[in-house]
DNA sequence: TCCTCATCTTGTCGGTGACAAGATCAAGCA
DNA sequence: TGCTTGATCTTGTCACCGACAAGATGAGGA
């Protein structure tokens, strides 16, 4: 419903109604809707992780082309289900004093780890602080180019499509990052 | 007032009545809380571009400063005012019919063609598909890097901090796309 | 048998966007 | 001067929403 209905028009009565159940029944399991996003947070980070891992798993076991995949994941997974997508990352949504999120939200991260220590290696910045700083700039690259995606701000530059996937970056970090 | 209580938590009654109006005189100037959110994103695209061109002004005229001063301009705006820059990248709370916003957003997006075409020249890609992909790469990092930072997904990575800018990346785009 | 607790229902509250009908008032014109 | 017009605002109402309160229901255990 999250998906079908976006974030602004789903509510906790519609939910009720499509259950079959009385308006006030989802708040005994539920106390408040900013439990129920949180909940649904919870899930949307398994599915995230599941997403890039399963994208890795079936790539050759190259540094770049495991960072190609984990992209590939991160970005079918955002526009897969864009509505999760941007309730994950909207931090006064969810309640992340919730013991519930942190694991599958570190799961998550712990990904992003995985793919950037080669790239900080290969930049000689295998420090802690490099690590971080390698982090970041591959995180924010995969996480913009999910966020303008599913804003629709990527898709019109096209030629002619061919239903070519979204998330084949003509020009990928990995190839700067980590040439052959 | 979208700053200071958030976008779910603004309401065109609230603003009336801090205008000291009934609850529904905004209708008459904005007929839907869209028409009102859209005219929010028209100032918004204005004061972003702003920030970018501030931004560049004060850099030296050289390719790799000018890239790293327009990221400062639009973290520096996306940070300032985190609620009107997800606003404007929220597609689907704006009416993107409405023709007043085509030009603030087209005059947003001139800068970021402006900073990539150096970059799309350096890597030897300077063809209407290399250009489009260079700035698509500099975008999403930049995007990225702008909604994590709103989202408090970079803060905390942060040693003791001494109120350091938060756009000062400690690795950047600049130094690995267009190197001394 | 009776208690307890989870679950659900019914009813209500204030707040919200949208709409309708009418009041007010200044500008323009005969 | 007096009328009209149109923009602006008010008042009142509607359905919908999240939250809360009070009570019905029913299964499992003492």
């Amino acid at each position: 419903m999250l998906e079908e209905l976006g974030l602004e028009e789903l509510s906790l009565r519609k939910i009720a109604a499509r259950v079959g159940v009385s308006h006030a029944a989802p708040e005994h399991h539920f106390p408040t809707l900013r439990h129920l996003l949180t909940a649904f947070a919870v899930e949307g980070f398994r599915l995230f992780a599941a997403s890039m891992r399963s994208a890795m798993a079936q790539a050759p076991d190259d540094p770049a082309e495991q960072l190609r995949a984990a992209a590939r994941g991160y970005l079918a997974f955002a526009s897969t289900r864009p509505h999760l997508f941007r309730l994950m990352f909207t931090a006064n949504r969810l309640d992340w004093d919730d013991p519930a999120l942190g694991p599958p939200s570190n799961a998550a991260h712990a990904v992003l780890e995985e793919i950037s220590l080669p790239v900080a290696k290969r930049l000689k910045r295998d420090t802690p602080e490099g690590r971080a700083a390698v982090e970041q700039l591959v995180w924010s690259q995969i996480h913009g180019h999910a966020h303008l995606l599913i804003d629709g701000k990527l898709a019109p530059e096209g030629d002619g499509g061919t239903g070519c996937e979204p998330f084949a970056a003509p020009l990928d970090l990995a190839s700067v990052l980590l040439p052959d």
